[in-house]
DNA sequence: CAGTGGTCTAGACCACAGG
DNA sequence: CTGTGGTCTAGACCACTGG
């Protein structure tokens, strides 16, 4: 009966005939993107997802649980099922990938060097997906850790779905999870691409290094929960004590 | 009643008291690192391992399914369920992360530079969670795309694990494959740690660059299907037309 | 205690592959 | 046609949380 069932409360719109747990999986996240449940809030039972949306508890529960891998939604036996939010430690090292080689990870603090609004040049645009000389924020960052500045950070902001950011009284170090409560836009997939690179006079300077030192360079690009480009970010790290890390599985 | 159903046929020993699908997984596990099914077979159907192991359909459908998941089996509707293979394009690249900045992705080819057996290193024996002065096998390779050197490779293994190796009469260019036909090590999971170094002369000249360029270096850490560390690889790779590719999700 | 998610089962029916 | 996995349902019982 999979997609054919019209049984259901799920507003099969258009022509996509897909699974009902599929189904339920979409119409959470759009609920979720349209701050039905707001992040850190509780869903309610699989029962009564169950009943609102015309399916069994057992199809409920498999999206959900999909969701819950995805980490869009946390659940907890006994308390129940919540949006899950940018914050506690697990999240906040989830897209930080720089680790100090003789330490544990550890979250660097930040300094704001600048926040400007622009015109998207060319490149930022395509990443971005959006016009050039569309408005972007850019937002430049220094970041320490043990009293060593360690990396730079270039950040561009589709003007958009940023409005008024240039207004904050202070921009706060977990930037991801500040998207998320300020702008209703929460970080679900990145894509880094790393080089080498000299480091220039100016990088090598904001780093307290010689010139000409190699650095680990990577560009991210971030997008959000209904799968918009959100952020372009380019990122230089001194590689003298810190490196890069990547599990496969 | 997880774990503390004792009607089941899974063999229950020591103390750990899992729910019976995670039982399951790991008992397929092993069974596959036993070679009870090669990489490719075919296993028996949902219900014929339910009734050997002693749970119902649903429990196995459960622990294959997070298998399938965790890419050690195949499943495809109307055929069955297979051992995965490191074979096939998504299988290749599921390990390998460096791509052409302004290409699609491809397989470089690989030119063996040398075979030899050394004794570990302290820091090589610490990698691969062995002891000093451990035999192992040391292969380096240098790898060419379009004709273009862009990747040097010095590959460590425990030899107990590839006892044999230096006999083989040619060593492919798909390692992993290798490595699953030949010595029943199926690669799982794997670390890199990746830095930025300025290329030495050596390198250079294999990589036909000068002297003085950046180049993006990662050190991995490979695992196998029983949780051994059986690959411990550096690699170089030229930074001024190739990225390492990651995706967080 | 009541309410939540977690595990396990049983069974119906669909979709796909191959002979 | 048969056999496989895929979807969906219904229901029982367990384990955890908070009041």
């Amino acid at each position: 009966m999979a997609g054919t069932d019209f049984g259901n409360k799920l507003g099969t719109s258009g022509l996509a005939f897909l699974p009902l747990y599929k189904q339920v999986e979409k119409h959470v996240t759009q609920l979720i993107v349209e701050q039905r449940w707001k992040p850190g809030e509780m869903l309610p039972s699989e029962f009564q997802l169950a009943s609102e949306f015309g399916v069994s508890q057992g199809t409920v529960r498999k999206a959900l649980n999909t969701l819950t891998d995805a980490k869009v939604l946390n659940r907890k036996q006994g308390l129940g099922t919540f949006v899950a939010e940018h914050t506690g430690t697990p999240a906040l090292y989830r897209f930080f990938p720089l680790v100090a080689d003789d330490h544990n990870p550890e979250l660097p603090v930040s300094e704001v060097l600048s926040l400007t609004i622009e015109q998207a040049s060319k490149d930022v645009a395509q990443q971005l997906g959006i016009k050039t000389r569309t408005k972007v924020v850019l937002l430049k960052r220094r970041r320490t850790l043990n009293g060593e500045h360690c990396l730079l950070e270039d950040i561009y902001l589709p003007y958009k779905e940023f409005a008024g950011i240039e207004k904050e009284p202070e921009i706060p170090h977990t930037l991801y999870h500040f998207y998320q409560t300020n702008f209703n836009q929460t970080v679900h997939k990145t894509e880094d691409k790393i080089k080498a690179v000299i480091a220039s006079k100016e990088d090598a300077k904001l780093l307290s290094i010689k010139a000409g030192e190699p650095l680990i360079w990577f560009s991210r690009l971030t997008k959000s929960l209904n799968d918009q480009n959100i952020e372009y970010r380019v990122t230089r790290c001194r590689s003298d004590n810190y490196h890069y890390l990547v599990n496969f599985d």
